[in-house]
DNA sequence: ATTTTTGGTGAAGATTTCATGAAGATGCTT
DNA sequence: AAGCATCTTCATGAAATCTTCACCAAAAAT
């Protein structure tokens, strides 16, 4: 049974989402503020977020940040409210899977569950037999089956040369890959990056070379 | 034998030109003005035109283009004045395949109507495979399919030359290749850059002369 | 045939780039 | 506010690369 985590501080709204999803036979959770529901995220297995931006405490703004910062699980936005719609925009760039506004009835709410649901499985499966495997859900990336700690920056860097193999990515495109916006951080940077993944990579397996330095230019993932 | 059509007002430069091109067996035609030029080629069969931009009656503008009209014989530019240059940028884009600059002598002409010919001649037949190829994701150039380990410089030289085979490349021209902003270098760097990038080419294929060297010119690929 | 110019070659020196370790800065948590 | 994790910056040495140079061979000019 899949697990649905409901923000949303309309209780009304709460309820007829939660009798919908419980006769889809989805297993559900309501929290009314986003301090709970995260503390809920931390400690439970959710497989997809229903985030009301409007809420008391926290802005939805930082509730996604938050949940992004350890946990790739779909976060389907609702929004109630007409003009919290610019709001909305900025939650899709940062990283919501999709948002629903305003005239919605439950049933269309259980629609993009279940289709950012298949989504994110998908998404998910092992492509090819690489010693690397990404597992989105926990944000963790699988080196010989074993997991890697990894920092946000380290994950960021690792997962998309992990997804991108075999080409050669500029320092200055591994810079916009951590941060997606504009970000006064020197090029540099990426080769302190670059040195503790391959720390961690040599804990497991000493002698791989995985990661190659394409002089003048960047890195590159070897399979 | 080949024919040469020189399109040049200064009575002293053409008829030096024509000495060398005569010594090198060579046919040629000469004219002095534009109009005349343009009629020899409507009636007469040739191989390549040495056309001076600072004709008396037409720009070498409306020459190159009326030519272009109609042909897609060779056409060498050459400029006997400095404040021509930036007229001859112009033509190069224009069509023209070749332009030679200021202090030039009658030799360096004959040098480029030899390669001009040349690329003329293979670039008509049919493209054959080439033994080349390019992978810009990697940043690698294969040969015979297998990976050269180039370093950045020769990398950017010798995957120019793979795109643009069977053409001359002046050595001015390949070390703005390499560092497009200006830099101070001795143009006999490419010369060393050539030996390591054949000696790379060698270790695949011991009797390879892919990289052919125009005496007084530059380099060109030929395929 | 001899001289002059041009390109090839190998090696030394200069320069650039990268890895590394550590220190400072930033931000989040308690 | 103190502590912790993380990100960034910095200095240093090592390695790769680029440039220059001297010398020789080949081609062109005389």
């Amino acid at each position: 049974m899949q697990h649905i985590l409901i923000v949303e501080d309309d209780k009304t709204i709460a309820e007829s989402i939660a009798f919908v999803l419980e006769k889809d036979s989805f297993g559900w959770t309501w929290y009314d503020n986003g301090h709970d529901s995260l503390d809920y995220l931390d400690n439970n297995e959710v497989d997809l977020v229903l985030l009301d931006v409007g809420l008391p405490d926290i802005s939805g703004f930082d509730v996604l940040r938050k949940i992004r910062s350890k946990s790739n699980v779909p976060v389907v936005i609702i929004s109630a409210r007409d003009d919290e719609a610019d709001q909305v925009l900025g939650l899709e760039g940062l990283g919501a899977n999709a948002y629903i506004t305003k005239p919605f009835s439950p049933r269309v709410i259980v629609a993009h569950v279940r289709a950012q649901l298949r989504n994110f499985r998908s998404n998910s499966e092992p492509k090819s037999e690489s010693k690397f495997g990404i597992n989105e859900a926990m944000r963790r990336v699988l080196f010989h089956n074993q997991e890697l700690t990894l920092t946000p920056a380290e994950y960021k860097i690792l997962s998309h040369l992990v997804k991108n193999p075999n080409r050669v990515h500029t320092r200055e495109y591994l810079l916009k890959v951590i941060w997606d916006r504009p970000h006064g951080s020197d090029v540099k940077t990426i080769n302190t990056h670059i040195k503790s993944i391959r720390k961690r990579l040599n804990e497991i397996d000493s002698s791989c070379e995985h990661i190659e330095t394409i002089r003048g230019i960047g890195y590159s993932l070897i399979e």
